[in-house]
DNA sequence: TACGTCAGTATACACATGTATACCTTTGAG
DNA sequence: CTCAAAGGTATACATGTGTATACTGACGTA
């Protein structure tokens, strides 16, 4: 499972990787925090000894740490790359719409695990999250610039309706990873929401002042 | 913590009462998923003997839906009297959000588990809260229909709307509990995002055939 | 008054857990 | 060649956990 976050992590060590791809495996399956999961537990589940963890990590909060860098050092990257894939679509939003649900199904544990820690008040890997989130905003403000694909003047309501969008595309893994068959009906559901927005955007600035 | 769901179990045995209100607090400030506590650690919390959950409770799947139940219904029954307060104000929306939001800092652990088990893939609590969301959502509508506030034909579409921002609304709990001083900056991006999303909706349905 | 049920307690036990310590390989630099 | 890390293992122990069983008191009702 998680076949790119694999990747990502070719370089570290045999043992600490096997114990990151543990980590995520149980906290997607159990919804346990994954600052809390059981040291025993986790080196059942990667197949070593239970004492390994301590020669790679301080704590369990390193590790979860180090796990969720990974998730978004991923999720960044791989974001990028389907922007690119996006423009040569005929719809744009469509196109990233598809692809990024495809991305959740190729890391369903990653995925799971983040959306849930980023909507937990005590996380505190929340911040972490935040900040992908506010990245692939960014990303996206830049392309709608470039393409001029939206005709909303202001920049920061424009970033407000980005970041808005981002996470209602987090949180659409939900659904998505418990049922995949209903991968077509939730990319409908979320390509017209984003289309409400942006119109929505629009329209509202063409109603108001566009504030001096 | 929790006043109002307190008020909401007045009638079941004292026993029951502490160890829902343990629950929550507990997996409020764990992040543990609510089927998962530990039967000691919650007994402590309650001040009870650890054997007194049997008296109450089959397994702790029976305590999760008892107090994903109780949330409900407090939730529902509160959100009636919301939108009722909010008809004596200017704007509706303002109205709604902001007793919204003082509804959630009024519970703040049961949104905090709420909202995290609704983002939760594993568990098996989401459906009992969709069927929340879905509920307040008919509300928003009938209040809109009655009032003509949205100016939205079809009501597939206007009901899709208002889930989506009843999810948000949800959501937006998670950065209020954190730091309720922002409590005003959260309302004032809530109401422009679903002041948006309904425009937006008009907007589409103007540009597109109403679908025959 | 007697008694069954309900809410809560006390004790016990087998098992899982986190951590400490010491031991064994491999490997790469001096 | 040496030897010191680094990665991984084995064993041990005190503590916490879920569950079982048996006990106590309160209370409504026959």
């Amino acid at each position: 499972m998680s076949a790119m976050v694999e990747d990502e992590l070719a370089h570290m060590p045999e043992g600490k990787r096997k114990l990151v791809v543990a980590a995520l495996k149980i906290a997607a399956r159990d919804g346990t925090p994954l600052n809390s999961l059981g040291l025993r537990e986790l080196a059942r589940e990667a197949d070593l000894n239970h004492n390994t963890f301590y020669r790679h990590f301080e704590d369990l909060d390193d590790l979860a740490r180090s796990t969720i860098e990974l998730i978004a050092q991923t999720i960044i990257e791989e974001m990028r790359h389907i922007r690119t894939q996006a423009r040569t679509t005929a719809d744009a939003t469509e196109g990233v719409v598809n692809f990024f649900l495809e991305l959740v199904l190729k890391n369903p544990d990653a995925f799971a695990v983040g959306v849930r820690e980023l909507n937990t008040v005590s996380s505190p890997l929340r911040p972490l999250l935040l900040k992908v989130i506010d990245k692939i905003a960014r990303q996206s403000v830049e392309q709608i610039r470039h393409g001029q694909l939206v005709a909303v003047k202001d920049d920061s309501v424009l970033l407000e309706v980005a970041r808005d969008i981002t996470v209602q595309m987090f949180n659409a893994a939900v659904p998505l990873l418990r049922s995949p068959a209903k991968k077509k009906s939730i990319a409908q559901a979320l390509v017209n929401s984003i289309r409400r927005q942006f119109l929505g955007a629009m329209a509202l600035e063409s109603l108001l002042p566009p504030k001096a």
